[in-house]
Parts: structure tokens; sequence; C-alpha cells
DNA sequence: TTATTGCGCAACCTTTTGGTTGCCTTATTA
DNA sequence: TAATAAGGCAACCAAAAGGTTGCGCAATAA
């Protein structure tokens, strides 16, 4: 599932960083039942000022994890799940890469043990 | 594959938060072939000093993604790949919750339109 | 129409981050 | 043994991050 448009692939390190902070891996859960939320519903729960709040939400914004659109005087703001998805490929790339040479470490030590 | 041991789960906001630097996810694509390597070796190529690489090196570490190795005057680095597919599962489960969501969101619109 | 609510903008502050340089110690190796 | 290569430690610096408060404006509710 998931996928339909968006190709416009943040760099990895971006995204990393965006996901780095507690306070906007939480506001990120809180978006994931999938109806947008503006910025003062967002800022409920959290003790810390609604411009601390509004200043996290741009990191995700800028690192395209979410998107806003504005409804009246109200700015509400949904998941942008193909950012996600392409920084989990990215370090499913990583593990990857990492079996492929794990394996070849492998089989040169069965090579040294059966010595040939 | 892969996975042996290591239980230690970092939290998930400090493994982003260190894979969250070009130079550091740098660092990291030159870890993968499997193969130690010593704070000096992991500076060439950059053009930053020693020092600055060490920092990068002590985040990774911190985060649990790398892991070292003292050998004589040597302290050598290596891949801790269980770190990598904790923050990997993190980000699959949060994919999984939007489908969910996104599933349900597209049976009451089925709903709607049969016009129940 | 008048409050009130949702937000944006901007100034300001403190801590963290990403770098630097200098210097000292400890293994190596010539 | 003397020179050299690998690194640790610490001080220092500028810029970015994560907060705050104050204020003004537009949309909504009384």
């Amino acid at each position: 599932m998931t996928a339909i448009l968006n190709n416009s692939s943040t760099p990895p390190a971006l995204i990393f960083s965006a996901l780095g902070d507690d306070t906007r891996l939480e506001l990120i859960q809180r978006l994931l039942d999938g109806t947008p939320k503006s910025v003062s519903y967002l800022t409920q729960g959290f003790n810390i000022s609604r411009q601390a709040i509004r200043k996290h939400l741009n990191h995700l914004e800028k690192a395209g994890i979410i998107r806003p659109t504005k409804v009246g005087r109200e700015q509400l703001f949904q998941i942008q799940i193909e950012t996600i998805e392409s920084s989990s490929k990215y370090l499913a790339e990583i593990s990857s890469q990492w079996d492929v040479h794990l394996n070849n470490l492998t089989e040169i030590l069965e090579d040294e043990t059966v010595d040939r």
C-alpha cells in the first residue's frame, strides 16, 4: 500500500536529523491516525510553547515528513509517509550491504578452517 | 541474517540524531565493508581535522551504531548493525501504523460512495 | 460588533554542535 | 635510541538548535 505521488526525495541526513528529537517523534506519533491537525491542537499535552512546537513542525516540514494545508485561519498538518519510507529504504540498503560483506567474511573463514 | 547479541537498544531519537549528518553517514558507508578502521584512516578523504572526525565517531558510538576495539595504539571501529536494524524497525512500524489508518479511511469512503 | 482564538513574526537567550589549534603521551619503526 | 605516527585532552570559537516572551493580525464565535 501507500506511496502515490511525491518524488521530492529529501537528502537522508536531513530526514534523520528531523527524526532525531523526542518531541518530533512524538508529534509524528500523534499524526499517525491520519487526520490532519492544527498547531494549537498539536501543542496540547506538551509543556512547551506553541512557538516551540511550531519550530519542530517547521523541521519536519523542511524534511518533507509532514505537509501543511491551510484551512481558514488554521494550518493543518499531515504525515507524508513516502518520506519516512525513503529513509527506511536507506537503512535497509545499509543492512543489506553489511550482510553482503559479512557473508564474504564467513566464506573466507570457512575456507580457512577447511584448510585449502 | 545478521543480529547475534546486542540488546542495548539506544532510544530511537538518539540513533536518528546520530544518523542526521552527512559526514557521519559517509563514515558509516566507509565502514560497511566490514573491516574495522582506525580514526586516522577514517579521517583520510575528508577535509576536516582528525579531532572533528573523532567527535563524529563519538556520536556514532554513543548511539551504539559503531563499536571500538583497542589494538595497540590504534582504536579500530566497526559497525554495530543491530542498532541500524532497530531504527529501521521503528520506521517500519510507523509505516504500518499509517497503512492501518489509511485502510480505515478508505473503507469509510467506500461506505459513503455506496451510500449506506 | 466585540471578544476570543489560531498563528505568524521577530527579538532575545542559553546550550549544543561542529569545527579549530596546541600540546602531551604512547606505540612503532628506522 | 631517536624520530615518527596514532591518539587523547582541553580550550576556544562561531553558528545552529531549542526555547522563551511580546505583539500584531485575521478568522470565528458570542
